[in-house]
Order: structure tokens, then sequence, then C-alpha cells
RNA sequence: UGGGCUAUCGCCAAAUGGUAAGGCAACGGACUCUGACUCCGUCAUCUGUAGGUUCGAAUCCUACUAGCCCAGCCA
């Protein structure tokens, strides 16, 4: 590999020895038709182009006037080097194509040693052959574009050619992808930047809380073929669930709280329940969780009048507190609005987890955090940030879903929470995947994402 | 008849003449101190349509249909 290592300076001699070869095959003119004339005489998708009046130049011109090129004696745009192919193919791309034109540009690594640059069409293959690329894989666009890449490599002449092969893009299901219009969202302000966690980009799937082993497992699972695809978002879902699953705490976190008060346990007692960071994988250990008689519970934990299958709290039932005690529900206070405020309950100290208890069952475990050790975030949710059908073909404008972003600002989470870093990724018990945002985070005010929901099959009807 | 390409389950995708893999999603059920995970089961007599060849076709042939790409001195 060591010998096929080149410089940029190295690449630009090459082509443009390489122009000179097919100037000398007879392969290549100098062109002094203006844009618009090249435009002109390339005809149409359905009418064939026809040739140049320079194109029979002999190849002594040829070879000084592209000298001359060379040597900055032109202005730019007044020539250019073309492939002497054939102007009626039904190809545009070969009816004679550009393959060096004036320009002084500077380049970043060459600066102003050129003034003629090669295009696309020609400095591609060239620097595959070069390289020692066997197999040059790009995108379908590129389709109409290999029997040029053949021409080059071919009239060149190298050892071994580079083939070129094509797929097709990555399409997902209600993301935005196109540059323009993630361009057109950041400077409305309709999202927070490029690395605005509901697009997908590499910085803002990063920021997300996205792993490269999920976008790795995601291709693999998508695989590559040549037929236009548009790929469900669930299963890059899947994806980052099925890789978080082991590593990541599964740890409490109330998102929309509301007080449970215990009437028959000790006022100012707290216990330290040791709970396992994930019970599926014992590698990641221990904590401490703190228990005490007022509680956060989740809001829609608790239902007054509560429908059928409804395993969680109502009056009268009984649920786990997760990693804790049975409670059953005696009683809930309303303010002067209807408004559910407060809930009681009892608990029934002989069903401590891991006590062994085995007396009855209940139906329903619930996630909890201790009033006195809970520690205050923000919690964003997020959700695909366009409609169905994404993109309104009248006008191009974007059908935004305009609830892409939630925030909830009074989340409860337990205390081991204190104590993360930004990217840090958990499992908040029953609600998802989520992450301590890069960017907004302080230890004052910690912001988590939701990276993704867990799936669930409760469908209340 | 301008050229190129693609059509297999809701989504992705195998199978290139031997009788339609797999994953996601969905739906049943078991299990469950996460309505998660896990486990079990269901999910294309059929491969855009219509013909043809063949003992046998998603694969070969013919004709249609639909969709995508191409007219930068951009990449």
């Amino acid at each position: 590999y060591e010998d096929r290592l080149f410089f940029a300076s190295d690449y630009f001699d090459h082509m443009y020895e390489a122009a000179i070869k097919l100037i000398k095959k007879g392969k290549a003119y100098v062109c002094d038709l203006t844009p618009e004339e090249i435009r002109e005489y390339r005809g149409t998708l359905r009418e064939p182009g026809k040739n140049s009046p320079y194109r029979d130049r002999s190849i002594e011109e040829n070879l000084e006037l592209f000298e001359k090129m060379k040597n900055g004696e032109f202005e730019d745009g007044s020539k250019v080097l073309r492939a002497k192919i054939d102007m009626t193919s039904g190809n545009i791309n070969m009816r004679d194509p550009i393959i060096y034109r004036v320009a002084r540009m500077t380049h970043h690594n060459t600066g102003d040693k050129w003034c003629i640059y090669p295009m696309y069409d020609f400095a591609h293959p060239i620097e595959d052959a070069i390289e020692g690329v066997t197999h040059s894989i790009c995108t379908l666009e590129f389709e109409d574009h290999r029997p040029l890449y053949d021409w080059v490599v071919n009239e060149v002449g190298y050892e071994h050619p580079p083939k070129q092969i094509e797929f097709a893009k990555l399409y997902f299901e209600n993301v935005i992808t196109g540059k323009r219009y993630i361009k057109k969202l950041v400077e409305d302000g309709i999202v927070d930047g490029w690395d605005d966690p509901r697009l997908v980009s590499l910085s803002a799937l990063r920021r997300r809380g996205f792993t490269p082993e999920a976008i790795r497992m995601f291709m693999e699972l998508s695989g590559v073929a040549k037929s236009h695809s548009v790929s469900d978002y669930a299963m890059f879902e899947y994806c980052i669930r099925e890789d978080l699953k082991m590593k990541a705490n599964r740890m409490m976190a109330v998102l929309d709280p509301i007080k449970l008060i215990i009437d028959n346990y000790p006022e100012d007692q707290v216990e330290y329940l040791d709970v396992e960071n994930n019970q599926e994988n014992e590698e990641l250990g221990m904590r401490e969780v703190a228990f005490s008689k007022e509680l956060y519970i989740e809001r829609e934990d608790f239902m007054e009048e509560p429908p059928k299958k409804y395993f969680r709290l109502f009056p009268g039932n009984e649920v786990r507190l997760k990693n804790a005690y049975f409670v059953k529900c005696t009683d809930f206070i309303k303010d002067e609005a209807g408004n559910i405020v407060e809930i009681h309950c009892t608990y029934d100290p002989e069903t401590k987890s891991g006590s062994g208890f085995t007396g009855r069952k209940v139906k329903g475990t619930i996630h909890w955090v201790s009033v006195a050790h809970a520690v205050d975030a923000e919690v964003r949710l997020y959700e695909n940030i366009v409609e169905e059908d994404g993109i309104n073909t009248e006008d191009g404008s974007l059908k935004l879903n305009p609830n892409s972003l939630v925030v909830l600002n009074n989340c409860k989470l337990e205390k081991e929470f204190e104590n993360v870093d930004k990217g840090d990724r958990f499992q908040f018990l029953r609600h998802g995947f989520f992450c301590v945002d890069t960017k907004d985070y302080t230890k004052e005010h910690p912001v988590f994402n939701r990276i993704v929901s867990l799936k669930s099959s409760y469908r209340p009807s």
C-alpha cells in the first residue's frame, strides 16, 4: 500500500499526464466554445448533440493549447479540454465531456500551483486507479457516469482497472435528510442547530444518544441493494434498544410527578435499598436507593376510575413499588379545581423486595422516587420531526410535527442521578432510554434526552 | 423506441431454472418486582401486470405498467 500513497500534487500531476496522453492519442481536444455554446451543442435528452467546430484540431495544436491553458495564458472559462467520444450518444455524459477547465482557484493542498483543474468524471476514475481501488462504490445517480468512468480508465490505460459499483441511498421514514431543508430548519430556529437530536446527522445522532454500535447494527440489518428503499425508523429504534439493553443502568425517574404518601410508614425513617443496576447484567453492579414516607410516582400510574385491565394504582388496589414494598391505595386528595394532588396508601412491611414474600401477588409494579432525595431535572422527549408524508408536494414545504419536542421541566430522578456526565446513557425504568444532553446539561440544571421509548403492549381502550 | 436503473409480505431484504430465507413491525399466548426483556406461535400457494418457453420460472423470452436518475466549465 505504501508505494501507492500520493500527495495532492501527485494526483494533479498524474491527471495532467493522463490528459496529455489522451491528446496524443487523438482522444481529447481543446475547445473554445463558450459555456452557452457548449450547452447548445450538447443537444437535449431526446435530441443528439453536434460536433464542436474545434473537434478536429491537430494533436500538435491541442498539445500547444493545453500547455498554454496550464501556463495561465487564457482567461478562466475561455477554453476547456474535452474528451472526444460521441456527440450523438444517448448518454449525455458521453457527448464530449469536459475533462479540464481553466479556473484560478486556490487548492487547500497545492495552493495556486495550478490554474487548470480536472472535472470529477476525469479525476475520479484516475484517483481510484492510482490508489489501487478495485471497486469504487457510489450511489445510483452515478450509473450514467460509469460508461465514462470505464472510458477514462480504458483510454488512459491501467493494468488493474477499477470498477464502479452503484447502490441505493438510505432514506428514512419521517426524517429530514436533505441539507437544504435542515439548513432552513436551523436558520428559522425550528431546531437547535445541526446537532438537534431530532435530526439524523451524525452529530445529531450522537447528541440524541445513539451509539456507533447501533448505527452499524442498523446498516447490517438494512443491507445494500439497488432498489429505491425507505427504511422504517422502527428498525433503527430496535437497534439502539438492542444495544443499550445490556449496557445501560436501569434507574427510576418520574417524569410527571404526583405525591404518594404512605400513611403507616414512620415519619422520619429512610431505608436505603440495595438495587441491581441491570437485572440482566450483573457486571453493572448495585446501587442504593432511598425510600421514605413521601414519594413521587407517575401521574398516569393512578386513576380514580380505572378502565378494565388497569394494573396500576386506584382506590383499593395494591401494587408493588419497584424494589420496595406493596402499597395499597386508601385515599386521594383533590384541589378546588378537582385535580388530584396527593395519593395516600398503606404499605405492608412483609412484602419488601428480596424478602422472599410469596403470600400474595400483585399485577402491577410502578416506579417511584423519594421526595426528600429527588433530583430535579429537565427531560426532553423527541418524536419524528415531520408528519407521515414529510414534504408538501405543492410548495415543497415541510409538514412539521408539532410534538416533535416535548420539554418536561418538573421531573424527579433518584439521587444517583446527581453524579452523571454528559453523554451518559440510562434506561429510565418503564419509560425508555435517555442520555445526558451534551450541550445544555449543568449540574444545577440537568437535562436529559430521550433516545427511544421502551416498547409497550399496554393499549388503554 | 433519447439513455440509464428499479419493481419479492406494512418496512428492509435473501433466493440467478428445482418448487418463496431472515430481520423490523404487527397480532395471539407463556413468563415477569419494568404492561420492558425473554420464550412459543401466527404472518407471501406467491414474487408490478399479461402472455410464452420448460417436467419445473421470482429467476429465461415477449409485450405492457409504475417509479427513480440524466441536458454544471459541481461533486
